[in-house]
DNA sequence: CGCCGAGTTGAACTGAATCAAGAAACGTGG
DNA sequence: CCACGTTTCTTGATTCAGTTCAACTCGGCG
């Protein structure tokens, strides 16, 4: 029997039984996205957060003038998840979607909280997760604020390796709140450097 | 009786007697910082949540050229942390002051799980404060990434009308992300857009 | 009264955007 | 497996938003 990765995030994460936690988790809703697919978008109500199993997904914003801002990249083992939206019932302003082929997991309320009631460590875990996310935007944020380009890059190459492979260069750029030109500079810029 | 501003603001979230909350609040660690008194710097671990019942509060960090850049402002009945700190017991990169004369109560990890005990809803509503700041941190961002600075100037003039008033106004240009010579320019422009 | 930090203004400068063109990589259908 | 069109990346020239530095004004406070 092939175990679902959802499955063994809970378990190596909760401390519990493999199989209390497949019980629960083998006939969640899931769905596969293919590459370029939107999972959501603005002006509906997003009713779960996303799971990610296999693949990888971003979500985004599109300004008025058209641009692309990318607020998170998620692969293997990352949860998505317009929280406004979610948890608040209101519109989102975001796009989600797959940039590779994509197996996901829908969370909707409910679940979360089958699994606060039968598995009381949830919500520890969940509170965790919160309080995880909480902290990398405040350093993005600070990052934002204090860091040329150059800089910011450096930072997504040392905390996100993986997703710098898998993803077109344009869009860290658009994570990085820079143009894929000013991107291709710096990289440019970089590679002088290293040489000398 | 007087009552404390950290009791009702519980009572009228998590819609219990005030009673009940009382007797857990009112023996709180309470402490009164001057104007411009550090509350906390970084190096240090952070063990605690400040919660605002009085005055104003800022978090901020110093990059290496010294400059400096501000997370958030906080004001009467709202809290402040360093997540990273509190909850990971990591040495903070930031440091946190009193902007005026400023009561604070001290809430550590102790306390939240007393109130989670004797008082269930609280789960309920500190998942709701923390959803709530990882909303708006992600705005935040969405922002940094896609305005100019008289757009997030206008947005913090909307969004925080009574901090504005309340800060010199080269913290609220930290908080935005450009200079005091900068917003000044901003604000010149904003000026004569508004005569004509 | 004199001082000091906050805000303003101007001139020069800089990091990054924009626009445009070309080169390289990629995917798809024949 | 190649040929084609499409997207991505690079490079250059120009422009622009915002910084830096310096000088000056203003208001509060010892």
């Amino acid at each position: 029997m092939k175990e679902f990765s959802f499955t063994s995030f809970l378990t190596s994460n909760l401390n519990v039984e493999a199989n209390d936690i497949s019980a629960l988790t083998e006939d969640c809703n899931r769905r596969v996205y293919k590459k370029d697919e939107l999972l959501f978008q603005p002006g509906m109500v997003c009713s779960h957060t996303f799971f990610v199993e296999k693949g990888l997904i971003r979500q985004y914003s599109i300004d008025p003038a058209g641009k692309e801002h990318i607020l998170q990249f998620a692969p293997e083992n990352w949860f998505v998840s317009d929280r406004e939206s979610v948890y608040f019932n209101q519109p989102s302003q975001y796009f989600i979607q797959a940039l590779e082929e994509t197996q996901v997991v829908l969370i909707d309320e409910e679940f979360i909280r089958v699994l606060e009631k039968k598995i009381p460590a949830f919500r520890d875990f969940n509170n965790r997760l919160l309080h995880n996310q909480i902290r990398h935007l405040q350093n993005r944020v600070n990052l934002l604020l204090s860091a040329l380009a150059e800089d910011r890059y450096l930072t997504f190459v040392k905390m996100y390796p993986d997703v710098l492979l898998r993803v077109p260069q344009k869009m860290v750029a658009s994570y990085l709140g820079i143009t894929p030109e000013g991107l291709s500079r710096v990289r440019k810029e970089l590679a002088r450097k290293n040489k000398q």
